[in-house]
DNA sequence: ATCTTATTGATACTTAATCTCAATTGGAGT
DNA sequence: ACTCCAATTGAGATTAAGTATCAATAAGAT
């Protein structure tokens, strides 16, 4: 079990996935790390385009877009299908855990912290012969206020 | 812990919950789970275009994504984001229940059937007076193709 | 068999994502 | 600090994905 990272720590840990997976660490990953870290999840493409193309040193379209993409294969963020339309990118802590609850009605997302499938990723590690460095946890329900 | 249902189980289930759910049972919309259920996961929507075009009795585009956001919403299917791109869509099964494990290197999938999380759902529809339906697991990691 | 309403398909359209390539920049080495 | 080179970027063109409109059709209730 773990406590959620804050943003200050969860930017500092991507940037340092970043350099030592060999990419260099340009102003325009820097701010857009900074953007997804701070403002929280599941934010989708377009916003972070928005936002990035309003920074006081705005990035390119095609550079927000590419960012996403490697950030994603390094698995610092992930994107999520919450509503239709575009994905909605989420950051992955270090420890690479995430789960949250999506109303099926109102697609309210509710946030947890508390996840306890680790006893379950270990028998899978061993019977798939395979290293799993994260996971993503969607549960699907009807939450309080649509009842 | 739950057997992966057999494709027509799956069919047919899946119509139950359109047909119970105040929807019409349309050809299109017939033909068009047949494919998602007899393909198999991860079709994006472009290879269900494609298929849909083909088939004997053509379904058109809108149609398709129509149909492919109503069985969204009804929680029979669930987009998922696999490599780049458009989404690729999963038939979730009676239970609910879906969990794969994602290559970071290679994007190869593996389907996992043994999933007992159930006791942590038990604790968290406690925890957050909320009914659980369904869920989605994502791992990520590096499979031994890729050491 | 009839009727009502949901659903469909064709087309036009909007938005999201990708590609290309010259200009720029991070950072390793000197 | 300075130089250099490969990695990265931005602008704009292009392609692909998804949506909207509306007349025609079909499901299924009566």
């Amino acid at each position: 079990m773990s406590k959620p990272a804050d943003h200050q720590q969860l930017f500092e840990n991507a940037l340092d996935r970043l350099r030592t997976s060999g990419y260099k660490v340009t102003a325009a990953r820097r701010d857009l790390l900074k953007i997804l870290c701070q403002t929280g999840d599941h934010l989708t493409s377009t916003d972070v385009i928005e936002k990035a193309a309003q920074a006081k040193r705005p990035i390119g379209r095609a550079s927000v877009f590419r960012t996403l993409d490697l950030l994603t294969e390094l698995g610092i963020i992930r994107p999520t299908y919450l509503h239709r339309g575009a994905p909605n990118y989420i950051v992955m802590p270090e420890n690479g855990h995430h789960a949250h609850i999506i109303c099926r009605d109102c697609s309210q997302v509710i946030e947890i912290n508390e996840c306890s499938i680790d006893e379950m990723i270990d028998a899978l590690e061993v019977r798939h012969n395979i290293e799993i460095t994260g996971h993503l946890l969607e549960l699907y329900g009807k939450c309080k206020d649509c009842e």
